[in-house]
RNA sequence: GCCAGUGUAGCUCAGUUGGCCAGAGCAGCUGAUUUGUAAUCAGCUGGUCGGGGGUUCGAAUCCCUCCACUGGCUCCA
């Protein structure tokens, strides 16, 4: 006998050699019926695999994460099998599930074959008859020299390629029908769970994602228990498509984009400019308070100055072509830091003049490729909230700290709640190649760094490997609502630059000291910002964003002098306002502008003019009511200086 | 840049076994209407069917090519 412990701390025995799955029946039918795959001692394994010692033991259905990843790990199985049978001879490489889209996809070489929308569609149907059989995932343990006989025979050379990496003791085939793989699992007991099938995606993907390497071609699909749950979620696709920044920033008359401007180039339009235009207001006043200084720098520069930098040699492809002039090359600058160097260095600095932060809305122009650019997300030109603070080693950790207090501030005054902090970190192993070689600046710098973290109090997490050439930095990521991942801010630590520029300022004992730069950008790009803001308030921006803030209504032209009233008082109040005086019915002119977003609207009719008041609606909040017209004024006015949320 | 898909009016879309001067709704304009909390009515304007080339008696429709956009891959200082 055997003891299992479940996670409520509950103990039963059971004969040696049970599975998870037999367990569950002896608690309930209904709850085997929905057994995914079990958790063993914290470890997942196929619901069917006996146990023979006492276990800690928890049951993993749909509900659970990994519940969910073995699901649709094993329908990446069930979609390979059904490959196999409409394009014989096709070999394959991982089938992993994943998260973000939820589903699975598997990379697959198809020996040149092409794979069209209709092919998906006949998968599908396959996949659907397939699991109709209950086909069982066998689960069998393999010696080394088998497998590699069995894939040679087979003509595998990916398969063989993972086997090299494994040892006998690690190798496990899982066969279902007649589709038998390489792969440690776990599965699903049988191909019956998976009710309701979609195949969403064709792509082409690199084998072991090296562009080097020859393209596979990756099949992305998505399955569920029922219909109803594959119903519900491609009703929440199109749902997001409605908040997705292209739609939204087109309806609302955000930005544009045209052919003969050129890709991946925005233009702003009226209703966009005015974001911008409070956004940098924002930081200006931030940045005024933080003791930075703003400065103004040209689009171009010289060719020696990013040699200099270090950019050149290594990111020349993300920069636009050089124009040559009087035998000189002026590239577009990619970046604002060597240009922010220049100003440090036109005048001798002391240790009095440090920290000495400069700041800038830069605009800058790098070539992303054709295939990256997204919306407002990833775009050619964009303009940074940029700033440099260069300060000597003693202020670095307090300097730093505040850039991440002044991130904290922002997101509040945002409602950004869904971030994660990302620490990029060197790799000690390209010390030299992808990172300047110094090697206790990078330890000494990080720790400050994640010390900062650590007392801000914000979730964080630490890849190696992922920080800048010049220091370790710490990136926000957000996610777009189609649920891409970006860094919508940086911050950044560089101790490669100061020396490249030869920058100095004179210490207390009147010999030079190379200072410490931080990079900063807390509000990213006025392009990513926007994007994401769009997407995180659905086009319904808080009353000091929104590009028109009022907008009266009267109810027909008789009013319209009194309207005219109203609107320059709002107007003298500094509130964006406009009369809509078409002659349409006060229910269409409602309708015309709650889709147009405008926060607040005002009505007018005979009432509202004998009383001398206005009533008023809300975005999406409907009828508040008439209201005194200066008391309100005084409201919306506090209501956009406190750059409130809601 | 690579794989796959898409491109018809300002917007959303119809129009493919190749065949009358390419359609609708919304938006816009003009007129009527003077309206009480999410669409008043009528008329009109608007398209080199993404650009170029080809096949054909004939191309939005078939083929080639370029461009842009979309979903991925790679990339993201």
């Amino acid at each position: 006998m055997i003891k299992i412990t479940f996670p409520d701390g509950a103990i039963r025995e059971y004969a040696a050699g049970i599975s998870p799955l037999d367990v569950a029946k002896s608690i309930s039918e209904g709850l085997a019926r929905k057994i995914l795959a079990a958790s063993v001692n914290g470890k997942v394994q196929d619901a069917t695999r006996p146990l023979y010692e006492d276990a800690n033991l928890k049951l993993l259905t749909w509900t659970d994460d990994e519940g969910k990843s073995t699901f649709w790990h094993s329908s990446a199985h069930l979609m390979a099998e059904a490959v196999e049978s409409i394009f014989p001879g096709v070999k394959f490489w991982v089938g992993p599930a994943t998260q973000n889209p939820p589903g699975f996809y598997y990379d697959m070489d198809l020996g040149g074959k092409q794979i069209t929308e209709d092919d998906l569609r006949k998968l599908e149907t396959k996949m659907a008859e397939l699991a109709k059989k209950n086909e069982v995932y066998v689960r069998k343990e393999i010696s080394k020299a088998d497998a590699l006989k069995y894939f040679s025979d087979k003509g595998d050379e990916y398969k063989l390629d993972l086997l090299q990496n494994l040892n006998d003791g690690e190798i496990t085939f899982y066969t279902q029908g007649d589709f038998t793989d390489l792969c440690r699992g776990p599965h699903i007991p049988n191909t019956g769970f998976i009710k309701a099938i979609k195949l969403t995606n064709i792509a082409g993907a690199y084998w072991k994602g090296d562009e080097k390497n020859k393209q596979l071609t990756r099949l992305y699909g998505v399955t569920f228990p029922s219909q109803k749950e594959l119903d519900e979620y491609l009703l929440m696709l199109e749902e997001a498509k409605k908040r997705d920044h292209r739609k939204l920033g087109k309806e609302l008359g955000i930005y544009t984009m045209n052919d003969d401007i050129g890709a991946g180039l925005i233009l702003w339009m009226p209703n966009g400019t005015v974001i911008i235009e409070e956004l940098e207001k924002l930081a200006k006043e931030t940045e005024l308070a933080g003791g930075y200084k703003r400065v103004v720098t040209p689009h171009i520069a010289k060719e020696n100055l990013y040699i200099t930098s270090g950019h050149l040699p290594y990111y020349a492809d993300s920069m636009f072509p050089p124009m040559e002039m009087d035998g000189e090359k002026y590239y577009l600058k990619a970046m604002n830091c060597p240009h922010h160097h220049k100003i440090f260095d036109a005048e001798p600095k002391s240790y009095r003049d440090m920290p000495y932060r400069l700041a800038e809305y830069g605009t800058c122009y790098r070539y992303e490729q054709s295939g990256e650019l997204f919306g407002l997300m990833r775009v050619r030109c964009l303009h940074m909230n940029d700033a440099h603070i260069y300060c000597t080693k003693e202020q670095f950790a307090k300097e730093f700290k505040a850039v991440n207090d002044m991130y904290v501030k922002y997101f509040k005054i945002f409602g950004i709640e869904k971030y994660v902090m990302r620490l990029s970190l060197h790799d000690p192993e390209k010390l030299g190649q992808k990172y300047v070689n110094e090697p206790e600046l990078w330890l000494e710098t990080e720790e400050l760094v994640r010390n900062v973290l650590i007392e801000t109090g914000v979730p964080f997490v630490e890849v190696k490997g992922e920080g800048a050439f010049y220091g370790p930095k710490i990136d926000v990521q957000i996610w777009s609502t189609i649920g891409r991942e970006f860094t919508l801010a940086t911050n950044q630590v560089d101790f490669a630059q100061p020396r490249s520029f030869k920058l100095s300022f004179t210490n207390k004992e009147n010999e030079p000291e190379i200072p410490l730069i931080i990079h900063r950008a807390p509000l990213g790009t006025h392009e990513r910002f926007i994007g994401f803001l769009l997407e995180h308030y659905a086009g319904k921006f808080p009353v000091w964003l929104a590009p028109l803030q009022v907008k009266i209504l009267p109810i027909s032209d008789k009013f319209m002098d009194y309207a005219q009233t109203v609107l320059q008082s709002l107007k003298n109040a500094d509130i964006r306002c406009e009369v809509d005086d078409r002659s349409e019915k006060i229910g269409k002119k409602i309708r015309d502008t709650e889709i147009a977003k405008v926060p607040y609207m005002l009505v007018i009719g005979e009432k509202e003019v004998n009383e001398g008041k206005v009533s008023v609606r809300r975005q999406g909040k409907g009828d508040l009511g008439a209201r005194n017209v200066d008391e309100l004024i005084g409201e919306i006015a506090l209501e956009i200086k406190e750059r409130r949320s809601l």
